[in-house]
This record gives structure tokens, C-alpha cells and sequence, in this order.
DNA sequence: TGATTCAACTGGTATATACCAAATAGCTTC
DNA sequence: GAAGCTATTTGGTATATACCAGTTGAATCA
């Protein structure tokens, strides 16, 4: 107990910087002079609790404060690593995401965790210009670069427009798929993202520990007459892309919403 | 110790969910139904670690679960209450975020943080197409909604080309006056929306804890003729926005990047 | 050699405690 | 009534401990 008020002591002396924002600094500094790069493995809580002399939970603060950065991932029970460049997604390209990264070199793999038919909501129905109560295909994928998981990603297309679609290999550009043999492609785009929480399940799915914020990505993509037939929604980790898009300006007026 | 012991056995008898997500889980439903709106107080920890018969830093970690969710908020030693809803933020309409604010009823207020003139940086200096070495000004200011802080943002102006343009009130939208008094309008602009950890600074003006996730978007507007004008990097809350933008094929081609 | 087992890690959860500093509310003083 | 002080409340930081549950790799066994 004496002990440890003497070690207080001199953490007071060194500076007000809180402890755990000090040692998260030295793994800031570390990473950004490259001396640790991607996917390299920094010291296990209680290793880095011995070497700067504090608690584990202080080392454990340090870490976590470094993850929520997005400076450093955690696979579970595994250890905490550097995180690797951002990719970037750019949203007003309507050029598919795989297609993009292959030629950006990003050595993408493609995960399909369930597929399957299901009754549209009414909200689906009623974007695809369907009828109340009509089929949706529907599948979930989870993509990932080196073994990483970067997001996970479930669409949502009318059953009936594209029938037999789950037949095809889902480990490929679906855009392509539905190019090549429904001979429909992409004309516009809405994109909405935002930050939440991650869900246990997608937590798991994305080798993140839970309680951590992701980005949500969901896209309604729609032919040259207007309709939406396609609606997706991503779950990014965070730390693993940014986004990017253009507006311009067409008319002698503003652009609408 | 014993007594702890058997709470412990009640525990792990009730579920293997762990504690803090099932009070967590708690305050999502209440937080769903409507039984806590938004601004609403929630327990401290103290008082909630009674309230459930757990540590208070069990209880903490519930209550910093849901602030990582967004649904939930915290001023520094205040306590900790309900988000409101999100402000949708349409990147693609070029129609400044002040303009949008006050036709979708949003009391948006803004306070100067900081103004002053620099030298530019290199990309800066080539992204206006000005000499090396010239001047910018530089504003940051704070945008909050019903005494909310909800974003920061820094801008940078080509000096030579806005002349005076500080001695306006920059409490206004500044495309505003970029097209009243300067004669230049937004044609295109590029947008980068990224996650990223909260620095100590921002934390402070945006009134959150520190290593929080918010959402950095950086922005550059063109003119007509494609010289880029403006220079301006937000940085959200994440849990008090989402960002909307619309992809449109304008050829018989591919929309390009 | 190949499969199995197991000990040693790793982070995850949880408790109990202590002290600090900012914010707040209530009281007192002027 | 306004200003100032104080005690209380709130979250922030930090330590020490304990046990649990996946992961990993080395030793062992078939």
C-alpha cells in the first residue's frame, strides 16, 4: 500500500497527463515513426502493465484507447495489433467495392455467411415496387484483405426480378452478376452512413472486440427507370476505410436532395 | 468475500450474457420504448450500482456501452443522459449544412473558436493554385443545437482572393457570403467521411469524454472552373449525425472519380 | 509422423477501494 | 436579491485482486 502511494507520487510529479493517455502516446509515437507497423503485435496487457510500472487495468486503458483510434485491433484472446492502411471507398463511384479494390491492388476475399429467401417488410416491398408480401432474396457476406475481416455486408434484391440469383457464386462482384446475366445495371445511388455500436454477432463476425463503433453503410441502388433494385447495408470496422464522394453541380441551379 | 461469492452464483445462473451488457441492455430498452426521451437523466453509477447490486465499475462499463452506441451522452462530471435524434447531413447537396439546419427546423447556433490568418502549407497552397508561401485565413467554429455541441469546423480561404474576409460575421453560413460579397459559388466539391479516435482539444469543445470515436469529414469546394476555394475539415459527434449522398451516372458511361 | 493433451499465455469480466477534480445545489453573507 | 462559500454529487483515474474462456505452442502419446 505504501508502495504504491510512493509510485502515485512520482506519476503526479512527472506531469497531470493522465497515466494511461501517456503510455497510449508512446504506441501513438511508435506506430507514427513506423518503428511498429501493420499487424505487428504490441505487448500483452499484463507485460505492458510490468514495463511501465503500472496496473494491468491502467495498461488495459491505454490499449483500449489506442483500439478506439483505430490506431490498433484485438482479436479476441489473441493479442493487439497494429491496424493497417485505411482503404477507400468511394461511395459516388457506383463502380462496385470489389471491383475498385482489385485494381487498387487490395488482394480482396469474399466470405459468404448465409443466404436465403424471405418475405419482404413493407418498406422493401414498397422500394422494389413489389407487391405486399412478395419474395426478397437476401445474403450476407463478409469480405476481408489477409486475412482480416474489413466489413460485412447483407443485400437485400427482389426474388422475383432476378430469379435463381443465389445460384451463382456470391464470392464475386454481385454487380457484376447482375450486369452480365440479368442485364441490369446501376444508373443512380443513396448512400447513407453513419457511426454506431457493433452488435455481439457482428462483433464476431469482424474479429472486433464488442462495445466498439463501426460505420454503417446502407445503399439503395436503382436502374435508369428510377427503381431500386437492390438495398445493402455494411457494417465497416471503423479504422478499416474512409469514405469518399463528389458533388457536383449539374444545372445553372442547385442540386437536389 | 463470501457475500460477493453468492452474488456471483446468482449471476452466472441468470445467463452467461455478461452483467454490464444485460443492464446495458436495460436502458436500450427503455431508451426504445420511450421510456427515457432524449436529454433525459440516467443514474450515476453510484446510484445504479446500488440499483443493480453490482461494482460501480460494472455499472460504468454499462453506461459507457451505451454512450459507444451513441444512445447516450455524457458532459464531463455532469452525468449522463439520452441522444437526441441524428441531424441527416446531405453531402451531395451543396446547399450549405447552416441553410438545410434552418429549413428542417434546427436551431443551429455556432460560436467562433478561434480566427486567424497563415502561411499556407504546401498542399494547401497547390490545392488553391496560389504561390508558395501566400497566406490563408483560417476560422474554426462550434455548431450546437439546444446547447449540444454537434460538430467543429476548421476552414481555410485563399487570403488574396477573399480579401477581409474575417471581419465578417462568421456566425452565418459562410457560403453565404462567399456568394454575396465575394461573387463565388460552390460548383463541385470532394468529400472524405472517416471514423477516427477524438483528440483531448476536441473532446473538450465538443463536450465528450476523451478516446471516443467521432467522425471526420474534410471537404473541398470548387468553383465553376474547378479551382478549388475552401478547404474545411468537421469533426462530428458520430451519434448526433448521419451523412447522405446520391450517385448519379450522368453519361452513357461511368460516373467518374 | 500425426494427433492429442495440456500448460502457459491472452484478453474478458467483475469486485472493492481510494483519491481527484469538476459541476452542482444549497446555504450564508453582504 | 446578488455574490460568495461549502458540502455533496458526479464522473475520471488508478490500484490490486480474482476467476473465466479462448488461443497457442510445446510436450507427449499413439
Amino acid at each position: 500500500m505504501l508502495g504504491k502511494q510512493s509510485k502515485r507520487d512520482s506519476r503526479a510529479a512527472a506531469s497531470s497527463r493522465p497515466r494511461f493517455m501517456q503510455i497510449a502516446d508512446h504506441f501513438r509515437q511508435q506506430i507514427a515513426t513506423g518503428a511498429l507497423t501493420a499487424h505487428d503485435i504490441l505487448p500483452s496487457e499484463r507485460s505492458l502493465s510490468e514495463q511501465f510500472d503500472v496496473s494491468r487495468m491502467t495498461g488495459r486503458r491505454a490499449l483500449e484507447a489506442l483500439e478506439t483510434e483505430g490506431l490498433v485491433y484485438n482479436s479476441d484472446r489473441r493479442g493487439r495489433f497494429v491496424s493497417p492502411k485505411r482503404l477507400n471507398y468511394n461511395v459516388s463511384n457506383m463502380v462496385s467495392f470489389v471491383s475498385t479494390a482489385q485494381t487498387n491492388e487490395v488482394d480482396l476475399k469474399i466470405d459468404v455467411i448465409e443466404t436465403g429467401e424471405e418475405v419482404a417488410t413493407t418498406g422493401l416491398a414498397a422500394l422494389f415496387k413489389q407487391a405486399e408480401g412478395s419474395a426478397v432474396v437476401a445474403y450476407t457476406r463478409r469480405f476481408h484483405s489477409g486475412g482480416h475481416p474489413i466489413f460485412l455486408e447483407t443485400e437485400y434484391l427482389a426474388a422475383g426480378r432476378f430469379p435463381g440469383f443465389l445460384e451463382h457464386d456470391l464470392r464475386q462482384s454481385t454487380t457484376g452478376i447482375l450486369e452480365t446475366c440479368y442485364d441490369t445495371a446501376a444508373h443512380t445511388g443513396d448512400i447513407v452512413i453513419r457511426m454506431r455500436g457493433v452488435q455481439t454477432d457482428e462483433a464476431q463476425l469482424l474479429n472486433i472486440a464488442a462495445s466498439h463503433a463501426v460505420i454503417e453503410l446502407e445503399q439503395v441502388t436503382r436502374d435508369a427507370e428510377g427503381v431500386a433494385f437492390c438495398f445493402g447495408r455494411q457494417v465497416w470496422r471503423g479504422e478499416m476505410a474512409e469514405f469518399s464522394a463528389q458533388a457536383i453541380l449539374t444545372g445553372p441551379g442547385r442540386a437536389e436532395t
